[in-house]
DNA sequence: AAATATAAAACAATCGATTGATTAAATCAA
DNA sequence: TTGATTTAATCAATCGATTGTTTTATATTT
């Protein structure tokens, strides 16, 4: 559908601040509202540009929502791909044993939990993607390839240390999925969750203490203690 | 915006094969495509009936969405509403204790996987939920006090005297979210899963696998020993 | 001057909603 | 049970508004 797939025009530096502008404000607006939801005249105003401009630079919408979501999986959810590779260094440098993965499980749960409730740009990665679960366009493989599958990937090798199993059994694969779910899940159903606990927002201590503790449930479901590990971890920041 | 959020016409009962066609299929189109994704020309086509039906009956597209959730969590949901009960009944007429409700728990949510995960119907609630998360409309607070709350509360208990704790408090609400967004998650982010394990579809038996892989890692993460419980529970009739 | 960028206007297509006419059914007087 | 009248339901055709896109013209930069 899209006409140019390959690299944005911007013949010459000059058109790069009204793509610029149409990318910050298609992050936000797209993340809201959706691919159907929003129309180009609106995204448009919100990003101080002509309507023609979406045509001009990205071919149409599609194109533009496609390039808005590499936009924001390359550019700016670099945090959470730097949580990625700080674990997977972490990793490498140890020695092999299930609790210093356990260890490092906790860590990057904790981290990703906190980064995916309150950071602005985690915030559309998620809502966009869940989007793209229920109904995949091209933009869900942009999504999963960029941040989802590396995640993934790296929480079942964390788990299968953990568990003394092989990371690529589904049973490892499938318990790693529920833990990366339960922390998205924060994020995409915290309407229910505010309205059962009489919130209007989450705020960062809230947050704090969500991961808290999903951090906890995710050592015990991958069968250690969850206070050993964290009493080694931060000399014990939290006690929930 | 709706016009009349009361009770549907039908005067006689002949307008009701269109009205009954109309909600049939608008529970699965919704599902799929959401509010915004499918226009009304396209719902009358599928439901074999005029456009017109559509304002004739529900005043209007919105008042129709509205009228399909209603059906849905009134009529449709009565599976996962009876699953409800059942387990509340359970629960009332065993003496309180961590290993009892441990054990309703386990079943609660070994159940309501699969339904979630294979039911028709279940599917559909879950589609049109996790979109109504992301940017709630009136349906929002049909569905939640239909199905959720109820399941959010009845968790919330069995998880507050699996871990001795009180059941208002926030800790054992955010416990009990995580665990039964475990359970959603598995419809909601499926895709991600399939694309993971290299699946097509999850059948009937995998449904069963993941839904007892959830059950220990919640049973777990309450503190309790998988094991004993299930085998107690239905002589041990999976072994994962 | 040539290439690039922006802007306003117009494009065909589709959206949800409504119209007036027609058909089917229910109601009631005879 | 009739026949006349009213009500309910369905239909094709159409409404104005809005959709994504394109065109045409103008401005800016190289």
């Amino acid at each position: 559908m899209a006409k140019n797939l390959e690299s944005i025009p911007r013949k010459s530096g000059r058109g790069g601040k009204a793509i610029a502008r149409l990318l910050d404000a298609g992050v936000d607006a797209f993340a809201r509202y959706g691919l159907e939801g929003i129309a180009t005249r609106q995204l448009a105003k919100a990003a101080g540009v002509n309507v023609a401009a979406i045509a001009y630079y990205f071919g149409g919408k599609e194109g533009y929502y496609l390039a808005v979501v590499r936009h924001l999986v390359q550019e700016r959810a670099k945090p959470v791909r730097d949580l990625i590779e700080r674990i997977r260094g972490e990793l490498s440098a140890s020695r092999e044993s299930p609790e210093t993965s356990a260890r490092l499980l906790l860590q990057l749960l904790q981290d990703l939990a906190v980064t995916i409730m309150l950071k602005h740009d985690a915030v559309a990665i998620a809502s966009i993607f869940s989007r793209e679960q229920l109904r995949p366009t091209d933009a869900f493989d942009v999504i999963y390839e960029g941040v989802i599958q590396p995640m993934h990937q790296l929480v079942s090798q964390l788990v299968a240390q953990a568990t003394r199993k092989p990371p690529d059994a589904p049973e490892t694969i499938i318990r790693a999925h529920a833990l990366l779910g339960q922390v998205f899940l924060f994020r995409i159903a915290g309407t229910t969750l505010c309205r059962r606990l009489g919130w209007k927002h989450i705020t960062k201590a809230r947050a704090e203490h969500i991961a808290n503790i999903i951090a906890e449930m995710a050592c015990r479901a991958v069968g250690l203690d969850f206070r050993q590990i964290d009493s080694e971890n931060t000399g014990g920041r939290d006690e929930t």
